[in-house]
DNA sequence: CTGAAAGCGCTTACAG
DNA sequence: CTGAAAGCGCTTACAG
């Protein structure tokens, strides 16, 4: 029985949809597949000639090295995965950017994944990454177990943790100084005369948030400050709860006179709840946002440096992937004060 | 000679830094190859019992499926790229949340890459892109020659354009309308009562910048508005170039009484400038800001979705993919003018 | 229900 | 200077 013809009969040919490959480029140019492959490479060893001969049937060809079947033969992939919260929140597009540029000077590309905060969407992310063999892997945790990462990280995958420290794992973190900013942020309000300050934060589970609720605890108990229940709010940080837990700490027996809020998140909504008050309430906020000194008054704010958490946790991922066998550990960036005039209003009482 | 033992020589124990494969698993199952491909891919034709059997292995070893070596057998690596201006942009965010949502939906991941508005730069991160075989590529375009996607396309690229058309090839793109928002935006100053009216905008050669810059000479016509020289601006949107554009035409013989501001970059600079003059400005601002109605004067700006563009996008890339033969189109969305207050401000003389 | 062989498109290790 | 063979880790197309 005869075969049915296949457009696969056709070997040599550019099919559509069927890019040509070394094996096309070699027949064309009529040498063997190692040749071109130096050509390609840019290996030194094939004469002027050959690589003329060679590189006509490349153009003519529109032939392209399929990095996928490289990386293969090479085991590196030359990618690392970044995996964070919401590439649309804009701490995230800087620290994202910079991990970009850090991992371009290294030759590498850049997988963007957000979990959404969402711990099972944060593995599903974490592991499909992991098997397209990213060499490397930046990750903001959504989850607080990081177990099921163990077999990777054996078997080679370079591993930091960002914003967050790891959960059930010894990992390499960069993490801001969110105990220490939080505290010194309403030390400052303190200072100003503030006893009754109200703190509205991010889900207790996220790191970040207890730990900026740790700095206020502390810093109220620095000053001797007996907190209410009433004055502390942490959860989701969508406008509407936002909004629900400031009204409620401004209103009732004992309001409170500043806030201190707990991310960008959150503050932008209490921005929004301190100006419809007829009172002064002062503020100071954890991250800059970028117009917040052309506020009136302007903002006050416990900033991080986004480019420079990312920055440092790419280079620190690189390091691993060059054998620097680092023991993991623990990096604390500092954070930055900058009074702008909402955390130094006295209060309003 | 005896050989030198390798690390190798222990084939199905896994090795540090070496992941354990489909073989390993099916040699410690005692199974073909076959059958533990069909259990990792959950193809039916299997006993309970083989299965059971294939998954200790599975789990004892560690194993992940390698995905390059799946995608170099079948064809598609569910990926597609992105290449943008600069992530750390808040415009570019959403869009490419956006992206990685349809992305996500269709099963693929995301690959991000920034051109820094470098068109050599752009060319490099988008066949670099190709080279590790995307399934499709959303392109914000650096540079207005394209033809070096020729034979990528034909190939089977799908290819999307967005925010900017595409330059010597014909290609989908998703445009905002930059003419009619930046027409519509100037028309308000003018039904305002401004004739003296600037424009600062990004580099001529970008098409958002020309065609927004055409909506402004557009509308001062239909006014009967004579447009001087002076007040037009076009180049980097660095602070310091803003800043000097924005102090001369707000200086000089005929001040402007109000600005259009070609895009975010610009505004920021912009909204400081004219906070420090001592006569109101009036402005309207192309692309909104976060807490643009918080400042005082609200600012008034014509608002593009920047989810929408990337929803919008990364919709048609897989409509292409899915081999809807789609002949290219370009697709435009409007823009909203939100009136906050800046844009409402009558002329100060 | 199960598996051996061939092949995806490259690179590696050799040999000429 | 050049190339044939083997192999990276999977899937495909068959055969039993």
């Amino acid at each position: 029985m005869p075969e049915t013809p296949r457009r696969a009969d056709r070997p040599s040919a550019p099919r559509y949809g069927n890019r040509p490959t070394m094996k096309d480029v070699a027949a064309r140019a009529g040498v063997g597949l190692k040749t071109v492959s130096r050509v390609v490479n840019g290996e030194s060893g094939v004469t002027p000639e050959t690589e003329r001969r060679v590189q006509e049937a490349i153009d003519a060809l529109g032939f392209r090295r399929n990095d996928s079947a490289r990386v293969l033969r090479k085991g590196r992939t030359a990618s690392v995965g970044l995996v964070l919260e919401d590439l649309a929140d804009p701490f995230y597009g800087p620290l994202s950017r910079a991990v970009e540029e850090v991992a371009r000077a290294h030759g590498a590309l850049l997988i963007n994944g957000s979990s959404a905060e969402d711990p099972d969407r944060e593995q599903e992310l974490a592991l499909a990454l992991c098997a397209r063999r990213v060499d490397g892997l930046v990750i903001i945790p959504a989850g607080d177990d990081h177990r099921y990462l163990e077999p990777e990280i054996k078997a080679g995958v370079a591993t930091v943790f960002v914003d967050r420290p790891a959960g059930g794992i010894d990992a390499d973190c960069v993490l801001s100084d969110n105990f220490g900013g939080a505290r010194q942020g309403v030390a400052h309000l303190v200072a100003h005369g503030h006893r009754r300050i109200g703190f509205i934060g991010d889900m207790p589970r996220i790191h970040t948030a207890s730990e900026r609720l740790r700095g206020y605890r502390t810093a109220m108990e620095d000053a001797g400050i007996a907190v209410e229940d009433a004055w502390m709010s942490l959860g989701a940080t969508d406008p509407a709860r936002v909004r629900r837990a400031a009204e409620e700490m401004l209103s009732g027996p004992s309001p409170v006179t500043a806030v201190f809020s707990g991310n960008n998140r959150v503050t932008v909504t209490v921005i929004r709840v301190l100006a419809e008050q007829s009172r002064r309430v002062a503020l100071v906020a954890f991250d800059d946002l970028e117009l917040a000194d052309l506020l009136q008054p302007g903002v006050t704010v416990v900033a991080q440096d986004a480019a420079a958490i990312g920055r440092t946790a790419a280079d620190r991922l690189f390091r691993q992937l060059d054998g620097a066998l680092l023991l993991p550990e623990r990096i604390e960036l500092p954070t930055r004060l900058i009074a702008r005039g909402s955390g130094e209003l006295p209060p309003a009482d």
